[in-house]
DNA sequence: CAGTGAGCGAGCTTCCGCTTGACTT
């Protein structure tokens, strides 16, 4: 019986063989993100099986410097830590299948992630086929097409990743233990957020330099027939109109005031307006910062959503393409198929003579599409249903922004009028739209606005209905947003796609910078850190180090240029001047400290506020002596005879809320950040609440209920120049 | 709903870039 029970399971053994044999002439397909891979699985089909990675799987490790300077740079990789189960998943699948096909990212850290993955695939077994494929649109053709021309690794391009991660480990794992060292332990310095912490300070600086000047304009408004218009001074006496003080307005007013106003010249011309590009990730969070009001994160964790796929009437579907890419191309089908809709729910006039062409910023690696929708068919409208509110805004964006690139420019008809009056030149413009091409699929709040004036021609003699002058104050330079150091980033080549909102987010982690009404201001940390970096390395904490280690990566990827070459070059000389900072700088540890008016109820010392692991605290300045630390009071607590303060805590999961520091007598708590201010009539902490129509700083005191409206920014201009 | 700092000297912090869940760090 033994013998037949024997037999019977090397049957089933043989039968299982076959069945693997079977699954043998499968071929492994292995792309970065899973939802690329369930899109593939779909145009592949069955001779495929189609995994991702999920991102890399081989790096340095976190723990240690793991590059050997004194050894050609050798780095030390390993398996990143939570990703070995995933890689020997990726083994077993490989040693099943008769090809495997490495479909990361067509760039440079796709190159590195498939030149790594192939490493640890050929390790446990030689004999797999390992090939690279490139694609960089997920139709069905593209990806046929790819695997009809597979290739070998492109060794100089992996090089060229190699360099670059290298570099950057031997810039930040080095330059942050100086600053552990001058200013505070766990404070960190790299290639690209120090940069970006840089502008955001130079930009403060200027701010706190910038002294107001006043200056007027003077306006005059006419009246021809029904319509009325305004005409502004733009030069006197043939010099550009400037005007300083309140007596050379006047002055000029009433030179002007009583001659006749007479046309002398007016100039029509044809302009074309052309629609803007589809989104890139830099793009796209700039018109989400700024049209509405989303921090970077917001916007790649929403478009993330969107990407993934959203439950609609049809099913799962993906709603927009990839959202990280520097790329604005878009595949041919998918322009074809805007055209279509172009010529269905406008007319054929709206369609673009020929299609549209945009350019891609220098240095695009162009691995992905534009960020479009999957079909322009899918309407904002009819996928509303579906759709939480920000993700409907946030689709609605980009299906707009897309449709729009794909459509007609808009012919425009620009008129210039000049009104001279004595040595005084007025200019008036008017705009007027004779096609609206693509301005038709905008909404209105978008539109370009018409503006027409009336007929007029050299010679017309005018008398103005009103002549007044107007007082202004120069501004200082914007401090930076979400949009604004985005823009910047990507314009200077400086990160990823995947890297632009992380950097906000690490800034102010560190606590180098805070958000003040949606713009970045540098702290005393910030400030301070920025100026240790820009003493020692100004060469290295610039724009221009950048762009040239990119130029010299493309050198590498060409293979004109060594790897090794390059991190010696760089790394001898920058180690030197470490050491000199190491030596020359004095240590800052403990000025961070502020003062605060808060009495020590044990010592009765004056508390300091301190930066701490978890954020800011009060401190006695008497540590080790006295040792009482409390929270940071944020204002008086509402309830009435409490007389505690509110302070900032967190829940089990990390949640912040606000509470009194009387817990548990006291109960009070809210989710409400509470304001700097508190309220005029009982001296309780406020909330800032924005309603229709302006914003509102709240009483939380149910008793009191106190609601003054936000002035704007009075004390933001004055501080700076009056003195 | 705690503690947080300095230094003692364990063991650790930190970079950029590629990608998602797991998850009480």
């Amino acid at each position: 019986m033994l013998w037949y029970s024997t037999r019977v399971k090397y049957f089933r053994k043989c039968t299982n063989m076959r069945d693997k044999k079977k699954e043998n002439s499968k071929a492994l397909v292995i792309v970065e993100s899973p939802t690329k891979a369930k899109t593939i699985n779909k145009y592949l089909g069955k001779g495929y099986k189609v995994k991702s990675s999920m991102g890399h799987l081989i790096d340095l490790p976190k723990s240690r410097m793991a590059v050997d300077v004194d050894n050609r740079f050798k780095p030390d990789y390993i398996t990143i830590r939570g990703r070995g189960k995933l890689l020997s998943e990726l083994k077993t699948e490989a040693r099943k299948s008769k090809y495997v096909f490495l479909a990361a990212d067509s760039d440079r850290e796709g190159e590195a992630i498939s030149y790594h993955i192939k490493n640890a695939l050929e390790k446990k077994d030689s004999s797999v086929n390992i090939k690279r494929i490139v694609f960089n649109e997920i139709t069905k053709n593209a990806i046929q097409e790819a695997i009809r021309n597979p290739r070998d690794i492109d060794l100089t391009l992996v090089n060229a990743q190699k360099a670059r991660r290298i570099l950057d480990r031997l810039v930040g794992y080095n330059l942050s233990p100086l600053l552990w060292e001058k200013i505070k332990k766990g404070l960190s310095a790299g290639r690209v957020q120090s940069v970006a912490l840089k502008i955001i300070c130079e930009r403060e600086e200027e701010i706190e330099r910038f002294v107001p000047r006043e200056y007027w304009t003077i306006e005059a408004e006419f009246k021809k027939g029904k319509k009325v218009f305004t005409a502004k001074l733009v030069k006197f006496n043939d010099k550009k109109a400037w005007i300083g003080s309140e007596k050379e307005a006047d002055r000029i007013l009433g030179s002007v005031e009583k001659e006749d106003f007479i046309v002398t010249q007016a100039d029509e011309k044809k302009r074309k307006r052309m629609p803007s590009a589809p989104f890139t990730t830099s793009k796209l969070q700039q018109a989400a910062s700024s049209k509405l009001g989303f921090p970077s994160k917001k916007t790649m964790m929403i478009a993330q959503q969107l990407y993934e796929g959203i439950n609609i009437a049809e099913g799962p579907v993906g709603l927009i393409t990839y959202m990280r890419t520097d790329s604005v191309r878009v595949s041919d089908a998918v322009r074809e198929e805007a055209d279509k809709f172009i010529r269905e729910n406008y007319s054929d006039k709206y369609i673009p003579k020929k299609p549209n062409q945009f350019k891609n910023k220098k240095g695009s690696q162009d691995a992905h599409e534009a960020v479009r929708p999957t079909s322009v068919y899918r309407t904002p409208e009819a996928m509303k249903p579906s759709l939480s509110r920000d993700q409907f805004k946030l689709y609605r964006l980009i299906w707009e922004q897309f449709l729009t690139s794909q459509m007609a420019e808009a012919q425009m008809m620009n008129k210039t009028v000049d009104i001279t009056a004595d040595g005084g030149l007025f200019r008036a413009y008017g705009q007027n739209v004779m096609f609206d091409g693509f301005l038709k699929a905008l909404r209105s709040k978008d539109k370009v606005e018409q503006k027409l004036l009336p007929d007029l021609s050299v010679g017309d003699r005018l008398v103005p209905e009103k002549l007044e002058k107007e007082v202004h104050c120069t501004e200082p330079p914007p401090r930076f947003s979400d949009a604004s150091i985005v823009k910047f980033l990507e314009e200077s080549g400086i990160g990823r796609p995947s890297t632009y909102a992380p950097i906000i987010t690490t800034l102010i982690r560190r606590y180098y910078i805070e958000r003040d009404n949606k713009q970045f201001v540098p702290t005393f940390l910030g400030k301070l850190t920025n100026k240790l970096l820009t003493q020692h390395f100004s060469d290295l904490i610039d724009v221009e180090f950048t762009s040239s280690m990119e130029a010299k990566l493309d050198k590498i990827a060409e293979g004109k240029l060594n790897w090794e070459e390059l991190l010696n070059d760089f790394y001898f000389p920058f180690i030197k001047t470490v050491e000199t900072a190491r030596e020359k700088l004095e240590s800052y540890k403990g000025i961070t400290d502020e003062e605060t008016d808060y009495d020590c109820e044990k010592c009765g010392r004056k508390m300091v506020k301190r930066l701490g692991k978890y954020g800011y605290f009060l401190a006695c300045p008497g540590f080790p002596d006295c040792r009482n630390a409390k929270s940071l009071p944020l204002g008086k607590c509402p309830r009435a005879l409490c007389g505690g303060d509110v302070v900032e805590r967190k829940t089990k999961r990390k949640r912040k809320f606000y509470g009194c520091s009387n817990y548990p007598e006291c109960e009070f708590m809210t989710w409400n950040k509470p304001s700097d201010k508190e309220c005029p009539k009982c001296g309780s902490i406020t909330i800032e609440k924005s309603v229709e129509g302006g914003k509102y700083i709240v009483c939380l005191n149910e008793e009191c209920g106190h609601k003054t409206p936000v002035e704007k920014d009075i004390e933001k201009n004055e501080p700076v120049g009056v003195q």
